[in-house]
DNA sequence: CAGTATCCGGATGGATACTG
DNA sequence: CAGTATCCATCCGGATACTG
């Protein structure tokens, strides 16, 4: 095996790193995978499709993916108030990669979880 | 755009939360991805190669990999001890995925930057 | 060399109450 | 509705010391 991927840096101050430990936190890619997957959604559409985020960690993510450039956030000026999240164009460039992450995990589920049993046994 | 994905469930029980979670560690996906790189490696080999990455984290990851079945390690019965670290054919397939998000990271992490910094201001 | 054991601080993130 | 503010428990993970 080995060696046939492109090789990158992993010291500390690399660029992937920065970018991964982002996704490092509890709730970032799955956020993304659901604005990917439903496009343009209110902050209580992305909270009750996710079910257990709590408020607090929910809009933290948010504003952390709208940093980053990953998430548009728009307010509309009405009583009560509408805000609407949907990825960017960067956002969006990076969804395949989380669906293709998913997907192996779906297909793989199994395996690991026999194999975490076995481990534990 | 939207719903050109395969759609995923996102409850807190499905498949795909559990194994993303294991990647919500701090050390998980670059043992990985360094172990996909370089072959087979010893404890202290991978240890400098990640560089800041404690003793007791890196067993601790590599613990849990292996439980996963992620990563394959094999003790030889000799004094100093060796012990060599390689990924299995799952963690093999787990590869692309990972490098596919470090490219992306690769070529994103100037835009995401220059984004961290204007919304900081 | 490749760990284990222990201690410990700081960050993560949940619960709750409140607001424009 | 979409947050903010505050408090607080847990747990992640680093430092250090020790071992087969």
């Amino acid at each position: 095996m080995e060696k046939n991927f492109k090789k990158f840096s992993t010291s500390p101050q690399c660029p992937i790193r920065n970018v991964l430990d982002r996704f490092g936190d509890k709730w970032s890619i799955l956020v993304i995978l659901v604005l990917g997957e439903n496009g343009t959604m209110r902050f209580n559409e992305i909270n009750k499709t996710i079910g257990d985020v709590s408020q607090k960690m929910l809009t933290v993510t948010l504003r952390t993916l709208e940093a980053d450039g990953l998430v548009a956030r728009q307010v509309f000026p009405e009583i009560p108030p509408r805000v609407e999240y949907q990825l960017t164009h960067l956002g969006m460039s990076l969804m395949p990669h989380i669906t293709s992450l998913a997907s192996w995990a779906d297909q793989n589920i199994h395996q690991i979880k026999t194999s975490r049993e076995k481990f534990n046994a």
